[in-house]
DNA sequence: CTCTGTGCAAAGCGTTTGCAAACGA
DNA sequence: TCGTTTGCAAACGCTTTGCACAGAG
């Protein structure tokens, strides 16, 4: 039994090979949209159903074990969750790094000035990399 | 001649009547989406078709007159953009109010340590607003 | 007058659904 | 064995496109 089978069922849902993939292709891409979620797991699985990527990411984020990150102008991407972080996307390479950073502070004044009870924090950062600021046109 | 036709204008569109009522809806609103500013029109121009609306909504995004705002587990709403700000979004009642916040630290702190050029931060924080919390169940 | 915008209908796409067969626990 | 998942095909819903006419500048 390998790891993403007993996540996938500390998260309530049968660990089929299917699943297993998914999470197994995210996780080494980090961060990865429909497309090419989908061409990547027919490489493994010759006959999957796109219904079935979908299927999956759908109960998968509604289980709480993937978390979709909505970017501007683009598709949106899926990633495992894990520790709150902020996203840095690069749009001319389409890269996407994660930036640890402490919400605490940001929350704690926003909260205080506006009553708000905060529960989620989506950071989305775009701009340049620096491999593509390097490059000279 | 109104502010939103001289708005529009200098972001090189013609001023019809539609896209001024548009502009007047989503300032009445604050931020919309695209069902309920349609349903807002059609009390004005009672044949004006939902492509009108796409076809404007994209046009004056497109011209940087409008912004859309992508919401964890909601339908984007558009807002005529103005001065940065974060957007607090109520996940009982629905209300989004903007945040005044100056985004330089957090950019200063993660373009240095990451060689990123950063040109546009979306920060969305999502969670019970003070009249929904007060509400006892 | 010219070019852009509007409204309609149709097309296009991404996503979801229903169902029978396969599979996990 | 029982309930869940898969894959397929069809349905669905949102968005875009093409076109003829109307309207802005």
């Amino acid at each position: 039994m390998n790891n993403y089978t007993q996540t996938i069922r500390e998260h309530k849902l049968k660990a089929t090979p299917q699943r297993i993939e998914i999470l197994h292709t995210i996780f080494n891409y980090g961060h990865i949209n429909i497309d090419k979620l989908y061409e990547e797991m027919r490489l493994k699985f010759s006959s999957i159903s796109l219904a079935t990527i979908y299927k999956n990411i759908n109960a998968m984020s509604e289980n709480h074990l993937l978390f979709e990150v909505k970017l501007p102008n683009e598709k949106s991407v899926y990633e495992i969750i894990k520790d709150e972080h902020a996203h840095l996307v690069c749009n001319s390479c389409g890269k996407i790094e994660d930036v640890k950073i402490d919400f605490k502070n940001i929350e704690k004044i926003i909260a205080n000035n506006h009553q708000f009870k905060i529960n989620q924090t989506d950071l989305v950062l775009s701009g340049k990399c620096n491999d593509c600021n390097s490059i000279v046109e």
